[in-house]
DNA sequence: TTGTGTGAATCGATTCACAGCC
DNA sequence: GGCTGTGAATCGATTCACACAA
């Protein structure tokens, strides 16, 4: 059984395969059977090489002369993502933003579910969103079995809260959108989301771009830099 | 007048330059007047010499012994980013995540100003938000005067068409949530924001970190990599 | 002594080019 | 003829180490 013997996947390239993962699904329901590096290249925003470089570290999936098959991909993709099956949520902090997650569809289609909604507003406990009623912060560890994904979407002061009591309830990723910097232990894998950062980077070759006509910049995928650091030796 | 004449920034450290920004402004605000490379490599969650790499693309700014000076730091890193005075926003889509974005305070805060607000649903139209009321998108043409910054918050099927009215509007940078891919002229700069992927990112590491009690990965600060294509020659 | 600024070295990621297979 | 898989080359980004200024 030579299965999982292979070395960990470039964060570059981890980032990307789960932007092919996206496009698959969509030429799957297209009934698309085969897709050439080429064209995946063109639909997730990437070069061909880049596409085969990526999926070669997955093994040879391809046919050369044909491309790639479109359902075998999405399950080896899935599979190395960790999508197999469904990857349980839970969101801490009601306000809009967590809201807008609850009620997001795509979640669902793409293997994720939502377990549980959380915000320490007595307010807002008990309020149902998405099918779910908001319970409040304190039940996090009871509710939470075992390990999932934390998403935060708290104001700041509450986020490192938020945090702490995630990673005791066992869950082992989390997704911040508060713009602060959270500590948690070392096996617990953080991404960072902040909307402003966004926009001041899109600021920056705004300004590049104009004055003359020089074109600067062109589209770019959902493609995100994950750094890795290993804990600092104590 | 020797102003203006520095090379383009490295795209990873323009995603930086953001991320230190946001942490000045706070250390502004608690009245610290210097913070050392080591400090300000801390709370962004990135190491010290990488910030003395950063900001010595700036010019030479700190004081040796001392650190930067928190005031003029922010001053000329904001200015780098094209945040002078107010950048007009206009957002597409009022859906959960629309009305999210529309409601964040913190945009003021980091020098953006929403501008106008825009749907394609009659019913929507009307409909206050923010101190704004939400337009049609048919009026996009006619309330975007001169260059502003695009938030794409439709569905799949209206981002394209939300773009092509900003563009034709004349915004110069698009930031989509839609998961989409989209046609824009070359010098439109766009960045994508896909939750999903960044849960299927957090999914992979995930499962590597869990099994054996090996720590896999730390925090990371929300460091995002624009990928920049020239336009392909015809 | 503290902490910046920066070349040199290292590391990783992308592109190129082409051999090999359908 | 078309397209994958992959080493080799290139490009960029990070880290190191240390001279130098306050």
């Amino acid at each position: 059984m030579p299965e999982r013997q292979r070395p960990p996947l470039p964060p570059s390239t981890v980032a990307r395969l789960a932007v092919y993962q996206r496009h698959l699904l969509r030429l799957a329901a297209a009934q698309e059977l085969t897709i050439s590096s080429e064209r995946l290249g063109q639909v997730a925003g990437v070069t061909a090489a880049q596409v085969r470089k990526d999926l070669s570290c997955l093994g040879a999936l391809g046919t050369r002369g044909i491309g790639y098959d479109v359902e075998y991909l999405l399950y080896r993709a899935g599979r190395e993502l960790g999508l197999g099956e469904d990857s349980p949520i839970v969101i801490v902090g009601m306000g809009h933003l967590g809201r807008a997650l609850a009620n997001y569809d795509g979640f669902a289609r793409q293997g994720f579910r939502i377990l549980a909604l959380f915000d320490s507003d007595p307010g807002k406990v008990g309020e149902p969103f998405a099918g779910l009623l908001v319970r409040h912060v304190d039940e996090i560890q009871g509710a939470v079995a075992g390990p999932a994904i934390g998403v935060i979407t708290t104001p700041v002061p509450a986020a490192q809260d938020a945090a702490d009591r995630l990673v005791a309830a066992g869950v082992d990723a989390i997704l911040n959108f508060a713009p602060s910097l959270l500590a948690v232990p070392g096996n617990v894998c953080i991404r960072n989301v902040d909307v402003s950062v966004e926009l001041q980077i899109l600021s920056y070759y705004r300004v590049s771009a104009d004055g003359l006509g020089r074109a600067t910049s062109a589209s770019t995928p959902a493609d995100r830099l994950t750094l890795l650091r290993r804990r600092p030796s104590p």
